[in-house]
DNA sequence: GATGAATGAGCTTTCATTCAT
DNA sequence: TATGAATGAAAGCTCATTCAT
């Protein structure tokens, strides 16, 4: 390293520059999107709306997306790629199954807290695209599913319960993700807790719930 | 027959008639917007559509009712109160908070498999209605939620318990509406069994959950 | 015939008289759109315009076609189809080869005259149709092609000249069409006669130009 | 390699060679577009498609010419003078009247079958210029048609004839123009064999037409 | 009761064009 | 010489709603 290989990164190019406050409109509109979709629904956001909001021309908003639809898809893509990779560390991280799971659940939490409105849209949008927009999202979804799922079933199968226990942990995961998910709907943190807290008792609900013994903790 | 029948209730006269006949056009009208908006969304369902799916003209639906938010409104009203009705009745018959609990879960699993469409309504479209319409259908939708949550909290202030539980009894609650409302995105008779084994197991976990011992049964 | 039956016709009731009126005005629709097409060009005309020509609303001209396209497909749709049953029954009337070019050509040419619009429409515009609304119309104007090039083809292959007429005659066809076509660039009543002048004029071009004597006339 | 060529003709500076490499890249775009327009027409072609079947940028087209319209008026007013120039050279060469007909027609499809896309937007499109694009584009082609029509009047007024042919003549020119432009919608060379082959039958068709002996050929 | 006709408002999308760099 | 970013204007189309009958 010498001197001089300060320069491009002290001082970057107009190219580098403009590159980089492109990118960075281009997030902005996501996010503004984001929050009108999930206050409104995407049917029911007008793209003029988001322009508005951003003080940007209509025709701009075109510049950088070439649908609406695929603006709706950038939304749940990068959401979900980004929940699914975080999720996907936090359950590789060494533990037992039950720490993994607890881990996940305030992991998603978390993940929500940050992103309301962006998981809400994933959560209730997904059927507003069509085609390989659609496959593509149901694909990460599918992933992010399994995910949890076979944590469960791996929880309910231990030695002494294979038998029915298999069969109903479909169940369990849905009624996992039916807490998760419906947490959009009430979810306050002055009320309500950290995400923290909430996963925790989420989290002994369930263990408890399915017969084991909590964590000790 | 009998004299009796002469009677106007038996053979109702021109007006009753039509009344009624007026009355069964309406229910199957609200029934097919039903269907239409709980698969695309209030926003996403024209009029129009409605109207095609009975060979009825555009104009003569707004004999009917007179803006599309109103029938929206008369949806989700006449479910939530019919739901609302049922369920009272179900927890006024006699029983263990325990049975009683059961009973809800599995009351409101069966209303939501016969009519699974006007509940996914009631349960996503609320904030498509403004004003009257919306003040309206949220008390309902409160007093319904009481209903739970009362239960739920007599359930975990029992008497060695009253301590923290109190505080944790809300989340409680939103988390069983969560596992409740979550079951349109993947119930299926076939998979998961009947309303009542559903039901039964929802209330298992939640019982185990909140640490009291499952009925025997 | 009763007396009765002058009823239903001096006095047509509501039902017809609207069906009437809203016929009138689907006829004037396509008219003026017709001529503003014919002025501009399909890509170029804005519904809208024809709204505006109209003293209608750009959204009440869709109730009378769905679609752009759909209108452009009526103009070609009806003017062909009427031109073509005309020129069919010109050529049934009874007469040697050559008097039945003359008709024809006289014929293609009075309905010219009559339908200018229309005509341009057919002839510069079917690139802009796509799908079943291009191939319906392609097929008739098929049709009339063959009309015309059975007959060239006739009057090529009398006797004394089979050998290479016939492989002549596709483009001798193609040359009368050219003539017939282009004319909507030139073609003035008042410098240039009547559309039966003109189609003799053409049809002497073309009978000597094949080497066959003119009619006596 | 003499000493001559050192001078600035032979090794041109880099201005030379930067304005040839300028008029290249704008004659590649003008031919291009000409392609475009040549099959969707004027209107429905965008710039854009233009600039991205050269894999050039949008903006970057607007250093080339100033607007749609001068692109459009470019490749109109190139084409026209270019036709022009060879037809009047092509005329001007020695020969009978019938001769130079025979030559006009031919070297009229000829030009047409190497550069099939200009002609027919030459064709087509003059009314989509307007102002000062649109008369100079006008009078050339006024002058184009002045070359053929006064061919046909001489060929038509001779000894003989004088008296109603003069008066007929306009027409005939315009049956040939007609014959030679709607060409573009048939021609093949597979089918219909060579510009010189074509053009000579339709000068039998012409010369026969109006009564004149055909060539001894 | 019911409907044909009509419309205002609004939506998504496209496009020619500009401008700073 | 060339382009990324941006926009005003306008297009096709849809939709909730009305109204005379």
């Amino acid at each position: 390293m010498t001197v001089l290989s300060l320069r491009p990164q002290a001082i970057p190019g107009r190219r580098e520059r403009v590159r980089k406050a492109t990118q960075r409109k281009a997030d902005e509109l996501l996010q503004t999107a984001a929050a009108l979709m999930a206050e409104k629904g995407f049917e029911a956001t007008a793209i003029r709306d988001v322009g508005r909001k951003l003080d940007a021309s209509l025709a701009g908003m075109y510049y950088y997306f070439k649908s609406k639809e695929e603006l709706l898809y950038q939304i749940q893509y990068r959401t979900f790629a980004s929940l699914l990779q975080a999720q996907q560390q936090i359950a590789e991280r060494p533990g037992t199954p039950k720490d993994r799971l607890r881990r996940l659940l305030i992991g998603h939490l978390t993940f929500f807290t940050s992103h309301p409105n962006e998981m809400k849209i994933c959560t209730y949008e997904l059927e507003s695209l069509t085609g390989e927009y659609y496959n593509t999202v149901l694909e990460l979804r599918r992933r992010y599913y399994r995910l949890m799922a076979d944590l469960v079933a791996q929880l309910m199968t231990g030695p002494a319960r294979k038998a029915r226990a298999s069969a109903h942990s479909r169940r369990v995961t849905l009624f996992v993700f039916g807490m998760l998910n419906w947490a959009f709907t009430w979810y306050s943190q002055a009320k309500d807790g950290t995400a923290e807290k909430l996963g925790g008792e989420m989290f002994d609900l369930v263990i408890n719930g399915i017969g084991l013994e909590p964590l000790n903790r």
